[in-house]
DNA sequence: CGCTTATTTGAGAGAAGTCAAGTACGGTGG
DNA sequence: CCACCGTACTTGACTTCTCTCAAATAAGCG
C-alpha cells in the first residue's frame, strides 16, 4: 500500500540497498543469514546513506544485446544490475574478443576505473540497472567510510575472482575450463536462486561462453556433448543444463 | 648525520613512505613529477599517519627461492616490498602452475585478501620488505580515509592489470604474448629506473615467464630466438634483453 | 511458417606441447 | 683463477589438442 504510494523514491532505495548488500553476499553461501545481517548493518548505520544513495542514482533499462558502455568512453558512471545478465569484454585490434566476465543481478561495473572504461559492457539479456555519477559515489567514500570498505570488500572478491580465471584460461584444458565454468555458473546462480538444485540457467551464447574461457565455439560445443555422453551433464536446450554429477565435474575442473 | 642516529624508526618511515608513494604512480610515466606531488601530499596530510605506519610495520627479509607466503596460509600480513623480486602464483593439484605477477619495488602483496591467502608468493631474487599487520592496518582505514583510497586505487590498477592478462592469456598467440611481456616489463623497468632506455633486466627464469604467459618453456625459449633472429631484440645472456624495434614489438603485441 | 542465426558435427591443418638431447651459464671448490 | 658440476636454456623431432573451414541441424523470431 505505503509502496505503491512512494513507487519511484523506494525503488531507488530499493536498488540502493541491493548495492550495499547483495554484494556483501558475493561468494557466500550462507546468503539468507548474511543478507538478513548486512540488511540490519544498513539500517543500523546507513538509514540516512541509503537514502544519499538514492539521491543520486537514475534507473536505466536496456534491451538484450544493447551496448551499455564501450572500452574507451569516459568513466562517469558505476552501475548496478537489478535485473538481467551482462558480459564484461576486452578486444584486441583485429577483433579478438576476451570477454572478463558475466555479471548477475546485485553485480556492479564501472567502479575500479580511471577516467575511461578499459573494457565493454553489453546486456546479455534485457537488464535493469541503476547507475551513479562516478564523482558523486566517491565523494561520499569521505563521508561513509563503511561504504569505502565494502567497495574495497568487493573490488578485493573481483579480483581474486580474476586470478581464478587467469589459472583457467592458462592452464587448464578445455574440458577443465567447461567444468569449471558449469560449476561457478551454478554457485552464482545459488546465490540468486537457492532452489533448483542442480539446475543451471545460461543466458550467453556458446560464442560468448569460448570468449570467456579462451576457446572457439566449436570446441566449447564438442565439449558439452563430450559431458553430456559422459553423464556428467544433461542439456535442455543450448541454455539449459542439469549438473547430474557434480563431484565429478569437480574433478575434471581440477583435472583429477 | 641526523639519519644515522635515528636510524632504524627511520628506515620504518621511508618503507611506509614508499608504500603511500610509489603505489601511486605505478602505471604513471611521468613519475617524477607525480612523485613529488604524492611526497607533498604525505607531509600535508600524513606526518603523524606515516608514523602511525611506521610503527606497525617490521622489516622482513629473505633470499631467493624462498617462500614468502603460501596459498592456504592465515592472511595475516600485508607486505612492501622495498628491494628484489617477488613471483605470485596459483597451483593445480597436479603441479600446473600459473604466474598471475611479478613484483618489484614499489609493489605490494597480501592486501587483497579474506582470511586466508589464495596464492603463493616467493623470492626470485634476494627481497628486502616490511609488513604489516592486516588487522592493524584494517583499523587504520576507518582513521584515515586517504589511505583507503589510495589502497582502493593500487586494487583498481590491480584488477585492470588482470584483465589484460587474461585478454592475453585467452586470445594472443605465442609471439603476441612475448612482446606484451617484454613491452611490460621494460614499462615497470622504466619507473624504477628512467635510464636504460631500451635495456630490460629478466630476473625470473624462462620457466617463470612461460608459467605467466600460459606457454612452456620451450615455446617461450623459441619465441626468444625467433624475437631475436627477426631483429626486434638483442639477447645479452637469458636474462637481458635490448628491444631494438619497440614499434614492431607493439604491433606484435596486439597482432598486426 | 519461413527465414535468420545459433549450435552441432565432421574433416583436416596448425600452433603449441611433449620428449629428448645438446649447449651455455653460474656457482663452488680446488 | 680456473675447472667442474648442476641447473637453466636452447634446439630438434614428433605428437596432440585445439583451431579452422565447411556443412548439416536446431532454435528463435517476426
Amino acid at each position: 500500500m505505503d509502496r505503491s504510494v512512494h513507487k519511484t523514491p523506494f525503488n531507488h532505495a530499493r536498488s540502493n540497498l541491493k548495492l550495499v548488500t547483495s554484494s556483501t553476499c558475493s561468494g557466500n553461501t550462507a546468503c539468507e543469514d548474511c543478507s538478513v545481517r548486512h540488511i540490519a548493518m544498513c539500517s543500523a548505520l546507513d538509514t540516512k546513506q541509503v537514502q544519499q544513495l538514492a539521491d543520486i542514482s537514475t534507473d536505466f533499462k536496456r534491451d538484450a544485446r544493447q551496448i551499455l558502455c564501450s572500452e574507451g568512453d569516459p568513466a562517469d558512471y558505476l552501475y548496478n544490475i537489478r535485473e538481467g545478465c551482462v558480459r564484461i569484454s576486452k578486444m584486441l585490434p583485429d577483433g579478438r574478443r576476451q570477454i572478463t566476465g558475466f555479471l548477475f543481478p546485485g553485480d556492479f561495473f564501472g567502479l575500479a576505473c580511471k577516467d575511461v572504461y578499459t573494457f565493454t559492457a553489453e546486456a546479455i539479456s534485457p537488464v535493469d540497472m541503476c547507475r551513479f555519477p562516478r564523482k558523486k559515489i566517491a565523494r561520499l567514500f569521505s563521508e561513509m567510510p563503511e561504504l569505502g570498505e565494502r567497495v574495497f570488500e568487493m573490488t578485493s572478491t573481483e579480483l581474486e575472482a580474476a586470478h581464478d580465471q587467469m589459472l583457467l584460461l592458462g592452464r587448464k584444458t578445455a574440458s577443465e575450463k567447461l567444468c569449471s565454468f558449469l560449476l561457478a555458473m551454478a554457485e552464482k546462480s545459488a546465490l540468486r536462486t537457492p532452489r533448483a538444485a542442480d539446475h543451471v540457467h545460461l543466458p550467453m551464447s556458446r560464442s560468448d561462453i569460448a570468449d570467456y574461457l579462451g576457446l572457439t565455439v566449436e570446441t566449447v560445443s564438442r565439449q558439452f556433448t563430450k559431458l553430456a555422453k559422459a553423464g556428467l551433464i544433461k542439456l535442455e536446450g543450448a541454455h539449459d543444463v542439469h549438473l547430474l554429477d557434480r563431484d565429478a565435474l569437480a574433478d575434471m575442473a581440477e583435472g583429477d
